[in-house]
DNA sequence: AATATAAATGAAAACCTTTCTCATTTACAG
DNA sequence: CTGTAAATGAGAAAGGTTTTCATTTATATT
């Protein structure tokens, strides 16, 4: 019942929402484009504009319901949140997207920002390469 | 003699290209928007196109006379090469940067990218925040 | 030094992803 | 059921970057 998820993040409940969310929920990709999202949105008959879907996922973004990854250069990707914080290893043969967490780093990171005198607020790490499928 | 380094590269060397590299050389911004190239060579007195200077950057980059920065949502910022491998931290609100080295996350990520079968080819990690100025 | 030719440039158009505008539709509180 | 604020769709606009193509320039050759 994702009508709750959405009216406990102060969201009304339409269409659109409901629809995207399914997307995001029954996918097999996890990480998807906006652009991804419109089109298997067209292709379970909903048609829901593209500027509605970017303005949902944000919208979602911002409820924390889901996460935005910004690739290189690319276009924005997202996926619902589950609460664990983890970073991506990136092919780039084949775009295959891989995740991992690594307590080290994150330490580290925090280390550094309080070395530096920044109070850190996010950090963004990719790791690119080639996947085992692609070499 | 920066011509020479251009000639190193297989590059002509041509009035956009020596400008570029002096402008890059000469700033006390380290990191630079193709845009701030673009206004500090209008500042210098030299008339080169917005698209010149894109070229230029990218062709720079390809023969590792700089490396691009690609900042969370925003513009490339381009930097000269110096050999030393680094990474940022960047303030949310007045935008400086800072650079980092850290062993460490270095070798965490290569261990990561093996345990994944990934054969690494690039990693970029930007750790945000507010900067000691801003806080 | 003049010439030929491939490469580089400038200006503007095109591109691509994302956001905005605004008229219309919808959810839902009363 | 009604009224009202919020959400939507379509298309325009934004913003950074790349492409196109006519013109200019660097440099190898005479
Ligand atoms: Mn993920
Ligand atoms: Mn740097
Ligand atoms: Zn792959
Ligand atoms: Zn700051």
């Amino acid at each position: 019942m994702e009508s709750q998820d959405l009216r406990k993040a102060g969201l009304k409940v339409t269409l659109p929402r409901v629809k995207v969310l399914e997307i995001l929920e029954k996918t097999k990709q996890r990480h998807m484009s906006a652009e991804d999202v419109y089109k298997a949105l067209l292709e379970s008959g909903e048609e829901i504009g593209l500027a509605t879907v970017y303005r949902v996922l944000t919208q979602f973004e911002d409820a924390g319901l889901v996460s935005r990854l910004s690739i290189d250069g690319g276009h924005a990707v997202f996926e619902l949140e589950d609460g664990s914080h983890h970073d991506h290893l990136l092919c780039v043969k084949c775009n295959r997207i891989e995740e991992f967490v690594d307590e080290v780093i994150e330490q580290r990171q925090k280390a550094i920002a309080l070395e530096k005198g920044f109070d850190m607020t996010d950090h963004s790490l990719y790791i690119y390469g080639i996947c085992r499928h692609c070499q």
